[in-house]
DNA sequence: CGGGTGATTGACTCAATTCAATTCAGGTGG
DNA sequence: CCACCTGAATTGAATTGAGTCAATCACCCG
């Protein structure tokens, strides 16, 4: 699996462990993302009993969490930072199917493995559970299910959504579209101003929209050419004329 | 949103009530889906309570069985024939974001409306119960909470396979993998020899796999010049080199 | 046997990719 | 502090795979 080093993944699953688990004694109920996150429903008392279960892991950017294939072990929400998930062809050739904010999870999957590849995007933190522990945590508990499952829906309306991109949309559209829905969604965690800031690479960018970087950066040209951003540095995007953007993303 | 005719869809969610629901005696547990569907987990006792909330419902090809915005009434379990779930941008551009099977259920959604349009291919029969009963059986059944769960996460595994599909594979690998999972997911429930056949229409074809009709057709006609496959007719195919098939499935 | 829809085929176009420089930005060490 | 290095991003030129537009064909169905 060595194509993976083409983007960027120098570390393994146990960066965690190497790093250390790093527990404080911080309560569940205290946690930033507790209200985002898949414990949001659950009691008093279990979370007294999750702070027993779970452990922290943190990441800087660009190292892997998981690999598609791998061992599903652990569980994972974020509390800091960003990811991308992404498949593989055999060829190297990549897609990214989303990014992951704080609050949300990652890791969940139907058989023994990981589904997808999850690499950190930022320095990041984690916090983890056992797939045993959570399954358990799950039988006594239904309403955790209730919150996995609105979660998962979640994430799949923003999978059909981006499929409508990526099979219909042309480069013009795919960019501004991307650029609205990072504004709405970072919307609630960290406002800064009127600037979009962009935690990934232009190959990340290229990636997730199904184009190349060449095209990627050609459209930002052409949109800031159009007077609809500006570009004051390559990790940032001011909106001028939201209208335009708004409607372009729409198709 | 008149668009939509050019996709042929040309009744309305209440197709069902104007075809009358048929409720029929055959009870929940000798459904022939039964062990596919939803309900698969629930316990005989709950299985007769079903029995008295569902109402069946008959569509024939290209009857609409509702559309993105409606007000998401019904939950529907299909017993027969299949539907396909898509996208419309404004211009009527549409993505086909997946194709839903007997056992299957369509019309979970997480708000008051249904997040897409969903249209039946053949003549098809679906179970369906109100969002409302359906969230009352919920809160007294927790397991059910997890089969739908895990039954969004299939669906959601489908989605990111194909947004792979969608982004990153060229016209001859997208319709080799579309004709080999095809091949799969009918295997179990109506195995027709080695002919696959498609109960979809080119523009199906060409809308979930994000080309146009004119590729899809000159794409087959490509495989059938490379010897992968024969077209005895226009609505089926039959696979004479699985191997080169599958290996350009995957890419 | 005509009419109509869906599928195929052909000729041409073009948006996005590919390949190849070049520029830029951030980090390092003298 | 600045020259150098490296990887990322941009820019340019040439290519191409898929799209568009326009017939034509094939198959139902009345």
């Amino acid at each position: 699996m060595e194509m993976t080093r083409t983007h960027g993944a120098p570390s393994f699953e146990d960066a965690c462990a190497r790093r250390g688990a790093t527990p404080t004694d911080m309560s569940c109920r205290d946690c930033a993302v507790h209200s985002r996150a898949f414990c949001a429903v659950l009691d008093d008392e279990t979370l007294v009993r999750l702070e027993a279960l779970h452990s922290y892991c943190d990441l800087s950017g660009e190292d892997s969490l998981f690999m598609e294939g791998d061992d599903a072990t652990y569980f994972y929400t974020i509390l800091s930072g960003s990811f991308r998930l992404s498949k593989l062809l055999p060829d190297g050739r990549r897609q990214i199917t989303g990014f992951a904010l704080p609050g949300e999870f990652i890791g969940l999957s139907l058989g023994e493995t990981y589904d997808c590849n999850a690499e950190a995007l930022t320095v990041s933190k984690l916090c983890r559970f056992t797939v045993t522990d959570l399954k358990q945590i799950g039988r006594e508990n239904p309403e955790m299910e209730g919150r996995l499952l609105t979660m998962t829906h979640t994430t799949l309306n923003y999978a059909q959504d981006h499929m409508l991109l990526l099979g219909r949309m042309n480069a013009k559209e795919k960019v501004a579209s991307f650029l609205c829905s990072l504004m709405k969604r970072t919307a609630g965690i960290d406002q800064t101003s009127d600037h979009i800031s962009l935690p990934m690479s232009r190959s990340d960018i290229a990636d997730y929209l199904g184009l190349t970087i060449e095209t990627v950066s050609r459209t930002f040209i052409r949109l800031k050419n159009d007077k609809i951003i500006s570009l004051p540095d390559h990790a940032r995007v001011k909106v001028d004329d939201m209208t335009a953007l708004v409607s372009l993303a729409e198709g």
